[in-house]
RNA sequence: GGGACUGUGGGGUAGCUUGGUCCAUCCUUCGGGGUUCGGGACUCCGAGACGCCAGUUCAAAUCUGGCCAGUCCCA
């Protein structure tokens, strides 16, 4: 005989913060995107946006595994570029803060300040970073004295702050932001270029861990950061012309530099000063992640953010003669021992309601345990996207290993599919109006044509295409039909 | 930046127009018991709410004002 199934399953930390919580069916996720996304972050539990602080959310054990998994990928590929880990105070002296006009210009109306420190007024008020360009540079001015201490390239995961005055949403939009910042300083503009074109093979890592594809585009110079000598950012289309910025990289020449004094002295004796790049991230790619794969059963995670790869799943019988719970628990150990994230749902509901609650938090894979699998030396696996199989339980730690890396090659290549069909070209004005894809157009460069585009789509001219896309460069101009320096230029709808 | 609307247990709601019927309804959730368990079980017992602060009134979930938060639309 073995042993009886408990009467009530251990507790565990898991319990403190359940991972999903059932609700009513999701919203269509078609029909009715914003919707659907603000109900499927609460189902799954991966935020609790109660916090009586606009735009100020609380991170849920469940959704802090997230975060930490996807912050574990930015750290993992930046560092193998030579980036070392800093972080630097939160509060910026107005003085420092004011010294690039061009930066404080496009920041100044987004900051909460601090002005009183106890009882007293402060002489110099204090800004919370809503970015740290500020903060670092004066330090950077000490930090650098000679061409042997560059290039310097430090990056910090830190939550800033912006005051955001339109609506806000869990990860897309907060006002306190969880935000990865890499600061660099180079020898000149060659090498900062160059810094760039490392960053951009960075994030093209990155966004391979997640299974999100996106457009590397150069903004227009009316949209790039504030102090930028230029700026290129990562958008993702989510249906529609609908685009949502990932991040961006931007290169500062020396706009900063001079202002902060950012000098050294060269080989030749001489002094010159710094050409310096920034790159920004932040839990933003969370909600891309959701928003990009997750469907009306609710979310889909990549197996490298995902807070359980695998979740096994007991199927109890009482006319069993199998020990069920401690093959169970032996499956999960393991998969732990292999190194797997892995979670044991052990708990008193019925097993069809797990796998609810489980698929609407977005695991990658749940394996399921019960007397038939037992009997034959098998175990049940079912991954997310629907396809269920027997393994072998011999060979559990290489068929979980080789199941995972197909549930993410067909992630990725279902969210690549969905890419494609997002971006469409466009010949004349009159097909942006409305349009349902991402728009491809030709595009002189002038701004006025690029403001007459954006008015056609009721977005954004996004920029001009950084890296090749598989898409006809356009003879002549979308609105003013100039054919002289022509480009192709994407226009899209900013989330 | 401008405007509209909303706020009732953990979540979703009824009640608000016409103040008293309401120690507030239903579903879900949560705690406990029992029967169960291969795709959202059933049953019994129990818990839990009128966003905050003022005002009007004999009486406020309900009317008024301010604040906070949320949703949507426009620049």
């Amino acid at each position: 005989m073995g042993a009886p199934a408990p009467r009530r399953a251990p507790r565990t930390h898991i319990a403190a913060g359940r991972p999903a919580r059932p609700m009513a069916d999701l919203p269509d996720k078609a029909a009715n995107f914003i919707e659907w996304y603000l109900a499927v972050v609460e189902a799954a539990n991966l935020s609790d946006k109660r916090y009586p602080v606009k735009g100020m959310n609380v991170w849920t054990p469940y959704g802090m595994r997230a975060r930490r998994n996807l912050d574990r990928v930015l750290t993992t590929e930046i560092e193998a570029t030579g980036s070392e880990a800093v972080e630097f105070p939160a509060l910026i002296p107005e003085t420092e803060f004011a010294k690039e006009k061009e930066h404080i210009k496009g920041f100044d109306a987004q900051v909460f300040w601090v002005t009183k420190g106890g009882l007293s007024t402060l002489d110099v008020p204090l800004v919370l970073r809503p970015t740290s360009e500020t903060a670092i540079y004066p330090i950077f001015a000490l930090w650098v004295r000679s061409h042997r201490d560059l290039p310097l390239n430090v990056y910090q995961i830190v939550n800033t702050f912006r005051y955001e005055t339109k609506t806000t949403r869990p990860f897309v939009r907060v006002r306190e932001i969880h935000f990865f910042e890499e600061h660099t300083c180079q020898l000149d503009e060659a090498a900062a270029t160059a810094r760039v074109q490392s960053n951009l093979g960075a994030f093209r890592r990155m966004a391979a861990a997640f299974a999100l594809p996106y457009l590397a585009v150069r903004r227009p110079e009316w949209d790039k950061f504030a102090g930028a000598h230029y700026t290129i950012a990562f958008d993702l289309p989510l249906g529609g012309a609908r685009v949502l910025q990932l991040g961006s990289v931007h290169h500062y020449r020396d706009n900063f530099a001079v202002p902060y004094g950012i000098h050294y002295e060269g080989i030749d004796g001489t002094e010159r000063t710094v050409h310096q790049t920034t790159f920004g991230l932040s839990e933003r790619l969370l909600g891309a992640i959701v928003g990009a794969h997750g469907d009306q059963r609710g979310v889909i995670f990549p197996t490298a953010v995902a807070p359980y790869e695998v979740v096994v799943i007991p199927i109890p019988s009482a006319s069993t003669t199998q020990d069920v719970p401690s093959a169970a628990r032996a499956v999960v150990e393991e998969l732990q021992r292999a190194g797997r994230r892995v979670h044991l749902d052990a708990g008193d509901e019925r097993p069809g309601a797990k796998y609810y609650r489980w698929e609407l938090a977005g695991v990658p894979l749940r394996i399921e345990v019960g007397a038939r699998e037992l009997e034959r030396g098998q175990l049940t696996a079912a991954d997310r996207l629907g396809r269920k199989q027997a393994i072998a339980r011999a060979s559990l730690t290489t068929e979980i290993g080789r199941l995972l890396a197909a549930f993410d090659q067909e992630l990725a290549a279902r969210a690549q599919a969905a890419f494609r069909g997002a971006i469409a070209p466009a010949a004349t004005l009159a097909e942006l109006k409305d349009s349902e894809r991402v728009r491809a157009v030709g595009w002189c460069g002038d701004e006025a044509c690029g403001h007459a585009i954006e008015t056609a789509i009721d977005g954004a001219l996004l920029g001009t295409p950084e890296e090749p896309l598989d898409l006809p460069v356009p003879k002549a101009c979308v609105h003013c039909g100039r054919t002289e320096g022509v480009r192709l230029a994407l226009a899209g709808q900013p989330m």
